[in-house]
DNA sequence: GAGTGGTCTAGACCACGAG
DNA sequence: TCGTGGTCTAGACCACTCA
């Protein structure tokens, strides 16, 4: 029953979580290490891609396998708890905007409930913890409404607050799956890692769609928190 | 750039997404397809491993390589929506429940909040849907609370919203990972296949846990759906 | 027992990174 | 340039399913 890769996955697991092996430090090369363990070079690189899955091992082609740092755990505060997606992390994260306007393609279009090719701003962020990229996010809002030159997220944040008609619903979307390539990239995780994908659509009370904001968060270091209270007087009516 | 697996793959999907591969079918055998590509098996397989992991085809050891069938999606609906997780389905499906009364090991009693080796209920749920399994959940009640010898749903429901103190809050933590693998068997899913993996925690208004839930859906056809409603200043009527 | 997928080998050659 | 990981081959043998 026990496949060669798995046995030496465990074994490698076991020397990460023992301290044998330390956070950034690089493994012995695939080859050093298909001959300690008698293995084809192939057999070996299938446990490291266990590893790999689990977040545990990051492969840099051409340097070696390394170590991945302890996971410091991001949680998205979802829910009521969060109008904005950079007001939602619970640690303080370095990040970066880049704001373009492009004429919403047809699956925006449909999100956002606006008419075919219409101008919208993109503004596409990305979240760092030290050198580590955390997380990805793509914000969508119509109208002109966001800032075009100061890519200030507290400027928007405000504008939500402040905003009439007021907000009156959001509605996230929170799904499992495989990073494409491109994310895997730039979040610099193995393709095999899962992610979290968000999609969060804020409503006005007029219906009209405010904001649209499409979140992927790497599996192995986030997760995403929606706390729903009762008010406990009044739950006599029922919808 | 583009590897011959990537190749493969993408010829593979667009015969199963246009229809020349249907749902249910039979794929070649891997040594046939291997020779109508002209590749190695080796090389083969990891092109059917990638389809797998997008939840495409489904490998049955011994019989074949099958066209998955479509999936239809399930949303899980979060937040105030849902006090309990059979309730929270968007379509009905069969289901299955077995209680049995446990010790709770440790990391349910920081969960639960519990001294250790409390007894409690574990209730297991699988929900299919025909025959294809959709969701796992296993859902743990403290203080005998749970119906012990009729494991109907519908009573821990109705004891829940009659329950005195009335719970004020839910939490609903959200990840994204692979299965384990015993996850996956019961799943009949892939082990490359992400799965959104939910904890629930209710509360009472003393503190108290009532209920705790932790939830395992295959990502390619299940996401989880909070909405999040505001209450403007003044009083709002109901629609 | 025949045919299928699962695991593994012992190489070859290519692509990348750092010195 | 050298050592690394990335891709791929052409087999071998095992484990499973089904008739």
């Amino acid at each position: 029953m026990p496949s060669r890769r798995h046995v030496i996955a465990d074994d490698l697991r076991h020397q990460i979580s023992s301290g044998q092996l330390k956070a950034g430090e690089r493994l012995p090369s695939e080859a050093q290490l298909a001959t300690r363990y008698t293995v084809s070079t192939a057999t070996l690189r299938s446990a490291l891609a266990l590893l790999q899955g689990e977040g545990l091992v990051e492969k840099i082609h051409g340097n070696g396998n390394f170590v991945r740092h302890p996971l410091r755990r991001i949680t998205y505060a979802g829910g009521a708890a969060a109008p904005a997606p950079w007001t939602a992390f619970s640690a303080p994260l370095r990040m970066t905007a880049r704001t373009t306007n492009i004429k919403a393609p047809s699956h925006l279009t449909t999100l956002l409930n606006l008419p075919p090719r219409s101008s919208l701003n993109e503004v596409l962020f990305t979240t760092h913890e030290g050198k580590t990229p955390h997380g990805l996010a793509h914000i969508y809002v119509p109208h002109g409404f966001a800032p075009a030159t100061p890519p200030l997220p507290e400027q928007i944040a405000a504008r939500l607050a402040d905003l009439r008609p007021p907000l009156s619903e959001v509605q996230e979307r929170v799904s499992a799956r495989l990073p494409t390539l491109e994310e895997a990239e730039t979040l610099r995780i193995s393709p095999s890692l899962a992610v979290l994908s968000l999609t969060r659509v804020t409503t006005d009370s007029t219906g009209r769609v405010i904001e649209a904001a499409l979140l992927v968060l790497p599996g192995d270091r986030a997760d995403a928190l929606f706390t729903t209270r009762f008010v406990t007087e009044e739950r006599s009516s029922k919808k």
